[in-house]
RNA sequence: GCCCGAGUGGCGGAAUGGUAGACGCAGGGGAUUCAAAAUCCUCCGCCGCAAGGUUUGCGAGUUCGAGUCUCGCCUCGGGCACCA
């Protein structure tokens, strides 16, 4: 070979790689390393992120497998989910299909990429191997109380008739049918996450490898308080509604209640619609848009007063107005609250639109009273003066006031401090065919009866339509008629198949063991697990986390994990997203066409289409297949070769931060890789004799770009790594150092770079006669001795800024530092003749001289 | 609306509270070449001839010293329980 050719040589050494079976995962007396990313949802595509995301993945595990781990990076499929279901409406065919065809194209396209991957361990969640797994675990959680069964509200489509997801409604209508949403309740499966609340969030606290804000987001979705609970007695209310239960955590500002407020869902709303039709118009009103909390708090606040009465808890001859609100929700609390607009901004603006009064029940503590502009709600670690309290000081913190309210009420008797949790149960139904079918069966006479597990899979039927809108499963002529396992007698199966999250819920465990006729395998499991190190998007720090995080328990519980696996993930990190800009034209009727940017002509002034469309372009934005902002990485691939594209997406940017791709830099990267090719071939064919000055100092630059690129790996600070290499790649080619050493630096640097650019690496070791393959090669370590400085260069700053600069041996004490440091002219000069008032000296970093 | 982040040259970014701009891209100048490509050398935040001044989204503050810590804003991004 003459020149760099990556079309050449990266199929050689995977060939190579898979020949040696190196990645394969066995379980040997080396301690294990399991390194797992996010797997991917097969849209049939790779694309910029995916290679960013894997290549990360990629990065750890082959650096991990060189400190001589016992590494399992394995890959699979999320692949279930509405994308398939969609795809068949539009285009016809069929889910299974079309999913299995984008496994086949994305796996063709990442193994080009060359990734340490035990692709023996390959599976998809729509497998039935691997959801009859789950289909057991379901049935093993519901005998144990961990799954039940209750009303829930879903988006409901009312021209389609059929459930919309979130996503699917846009400004509070169906996207397909345009029809205004309305919610519906359906009885539905949850999982019992609540139950685990208080364990959930204590054990954040142990997730030290964990990012904060990660931490910090579950910990508030978590949302633990501690407030009180109290019922208000009613005036003129129907029947069987003499109280109303309220929650609050702020049962200090109660005396500045101005008007109780229940949600449209409460029994008392739903009492007062049956009797009254301006009641039920106000519901239904209540009722229409989306079920998300966006859309419910950005929606205008509307209310109604009910013209029934409550007494204040604290003066029976106090009453309050109660409203029906559409933002009072009822899975949160009670339903109904009381409404105090000085302490909180949202009745602040309720009461303004409807002419409630407004009372301050504290000050800040050095203000007096006065008449409001908006709520005053300063933090409840703040101190506040209360101007109509009735527990505790005069003067204390929020904090304090809600903690003297809770004891006096109950004291007194007339309410109880309750710690409640924003979480709510995970609801899994879902009314579509592509996913894991729920193992139930509905029988007449023995009511809801789990499935056998000697019956298991459940399998999807192949034969379904997707001609009109509704689950495919729920009309299907005969795939739900079956016999009830518990009496035999014609029952019909459950047609809701499981939220995807669920599939994606304990995927990491199943690698352990993909092929087990169990969910997991104990001794698999138990050496595996946890996962060391995963690697995923930020958009996933809520839900799939704290759901796979709730999962692990419960298969603790049902027997599936060990113990130490219930917090699976023991290090996470979270990576950026690769942002494109949106381009986009509209069709006759104003809606967007979204264009891909290979058909896009960007100019700087704006962007057109090949024949001269102008097209409007939106900035960065996250990769989506549907905004068609996507890159094809296989372009990059067929050009410069898999190399090429890994160094360019693991350089310049930190990992953490989302990225624009831009196509300038790849052909920048590929020059300076085939710049690596030449100097190692060159130096394989070098005689130059031994040097002993630049050797020497050849030598500390290895070892500092040893110490640089493992700290930069370590601390998932691959551009850091990156940026090392280029400065190690520089010193080498300007050094005049014998062919010896500059064949030691070399080689190093082919076991430096073989995590991030791994074809090459083996190429660069095999032109140098290295043994074996490189991807074997134990990870250097740098000489400490080499890494020392022998001096030292100290800026001088004067008052702060940098005046002068001195360089002194490295252990130089301080006194004569200072010394040299006054006697500097450039400090001479600044000083003016002034005398130092003080002198700073941070031994090995700088010199501060205050005058 | 609520929760969580991010903001540094023309661009991507670096910087244990201690020389702001490492490393890379783009750009300027030069060498090589008949010429070009490739390659190599070199310069490169902004203002200024220079001395010097100025500079990390904006505004305050703490400190001998702030990109980094605190408070208040602005802009952008992620999530908000049926997108995955």
């Amino acid at each position: 070979m003459t020149r760099y050719d990556p079309a050449a040589l990266e199929p050689k050494w995977q060939a190579e790689w898979e020949a040696a079976g190196v990645f394969a995962a066995r379980r040997d007396d080396r301690p294990k390393y399991y390194v797992l990313e996010m797997f991917p949802y097969p849209s049939g595509r790779i694309h910029m992120g995916h290679v960013r995301n894997y290549t990360m993945g990629d990065v750890v595990a082959r650096y991990k497998a060189a400190c001589g781990y016992s590494v399992l990076h394995p890959m699979g499929w999320d692949a279930f989910g509405m994308p398939a279901e969609n795809a068949a409406m539009e285009r016809g065919g069929h889910p299974r299909d079309w999913t299995y065809a984008n496994i086949a194209d994305m796996r063709s396209q990442m193994k080009p990429l060359g990734l340490s991957i035990d692709w023996a361990r390959e599976f998809a969640t729509c497998d039935p191997e691997y959801y009859g797994q789950q289909q057991a675990m379901f049935l093993d959680m519901l005998a144990a109380g961990l799954v039940y069964r209750k009303a829930a509200v879903v988006n409901w489509d009312p021209v389609d008739m059929t459930v919309l997801a979130n996503e699917q409604v846009i400004d509070g209508k169906g996207w397909r049918s345009g029809a205004p949403v309305e919610r519906r309740e359906l009885t539905q499966w949850f999982f019992r996450i609540s139950d685990f609340a208080e364990d959930l969030l204590d054990s954040l606290d142990r997730l030290t490898h964990w990012p904060e804000k990660v931490r910090l987001m579950q910990a508030n979705w978590i949302g633990k308080s501690r407030g009180l609970q109290f019922a208000f007695d009613t005036v003129d209310a129907p029947a069987g509604f003499d109280r109303i239960e309220v929650y609050t955590t702020r049962p200090d500002t109660l005396l500045g209640a101005s008007f109780a407020a229940i949600s449209a869902d409460h029994p008392l709303a739903r009492a007062l619609e049956a009797a009254d039709p301006a009641v039920a118009e106000f519901v239904a009103r209540c009722r229409q848009g989306g079920t998300s909390a966006e859309e419910i708090e950005t929606a205008e606040k509307i209310g109604l007063d009910t013209g029934i009465r409550v007494r204040h808890p604290l003066n029976p001859d106090w009453h309050l107005p109660v409203w029906i609100a559409n933002f009072i929700l009822m899975d949160y609390g009670t339903g109904a609250i009381f409404g105090c607009p000085a302490h909180d901004q949202r009745d602040f603006d309720f009461a303004t639109k409807y002419g409630l009064p407004v009372t301050p029940v504290f000050v800040a503590e050095d203000a007096e009273e006065t008449p409001l502009a908006e709520a005053f709600v300063p933090p409840k670690s703040d101190r506040v003066r209360y101007v109509r309290g009735f527990a505790g000081d005069a003067v204390q913190t929020g904090d304090q006031g809600v903690a003297a309210a809770i004891a006096l009420a109950e004291a007194q008797g007339w309410g109880r401090g309750v710690t409640r949790f924003r979480l709510r149960d995970w609801g899994l139904s879902r009314q579509r065919y592509w996913g894991c079918p729920i193992p139930i069966v509905h029988c007449p006479a023995c009511g809801v009866v789990p499935e056998k597990k000697e019956n298991l899979p459940v399998e999807l039927p192949h034969d379904v339509t997707f001609d009109r809108p509704g689950n495919p499963l729920d009309r299907h002529p005969t795939w739900a008629a079956t016999t009830c396992p518990a009496c035999g007698g014609p029952a019909r199966r459950e047609t809701d198949t499981m939220d995807t999250f669920v599939d994606s819920s304990w995927y990491f465990a199943r690698f352990t063991a993909p092929r087990a006729s169990t969910p997991t395998d104990a001794a698999e499991a138990d050496y595996w697990m946890n996962v060391d190190q995963y690697i995923g998007g930020i958009e996933h720090a809520i839900l799939h986390l704290l759901y796979s995080r709730f999962f692990a328990r419960a298969m603790h519980r049902t027997g599936h994990l060990p113990a130490k696996a219930v917090e699976p993930f023991d290090a996470l990190f979270t990576q950026g997203m690769v942002t494109h800009e949106i381009y986009l034209t509209r069709d006759a009727a104003g809606r967007p066409v979204y264009h891909l940017p290979e058909d896009v002509i960007r100019t700087e002034t704006g962007a057109s289409l090949k024949d001269g469309t102008a097209v409007e372009v939106i900035p960065s934005a996250k990769m989506s297949k549907s905004k068609k902002n996507v890159v094809d990485p296989m372009n990059i691939i067929a050009q410069f070769g898999a190399d090429t594209a890994r160094w360019f997406v693991m350089s310049d940017s930190p990992p953490e931060r989302d990225v624009e791709w831009t196509a300038a830099g790849a052909e920048a990267t590929f020059k300076h890789l085939s710049r690596v090719w030449r100097m190692a071939d060159d130096i394989a064919r070098s005689t130059a004799p031994d040097a002993p000055a630049e050797d020497l100092a050849l030598d500390r630059a290895t070892a500092r770009a040893i110490a640089d690129v493992t700290a930069g790996i370590e601390g998932f600070a691959f551009n850091k790594a990156i940026a090392a290499l280029y400065a190690f790649a520089n010193a080498v080619q300007k050094s005049s150092a014998g062919a010896a050493a500059k064949r030691r630096a070399m080689a190093t640097m082919a076991q430096l770079m073989q995590p991030m650019v791994p074809h090459l690496a083996e190429e660069v070791w095999a032109l140098l006669g290295g043994q074996g393959l490189v991807a074997r090669a134990p990870w250097p370590k740098a000489d400490p001795a080499l890494l020392v400085q022998d001096s030292v260069t100290l800026p001088i700053q004067i008052n702060g800024k940098k005046r002068a600069e001195i360089t002194v041996p490295r252990d130089m004490p301080a006194a004569e530092v200072e010394e040299i440091a006054l006697a500097d002219p450039d400090v001479i000069r600044f000083l003016g003749g002034a005398v130092p008032k003080k002198l700073i000296v941070v031994p090995g970093r700088i010199i501060n001289v205050v005058a």
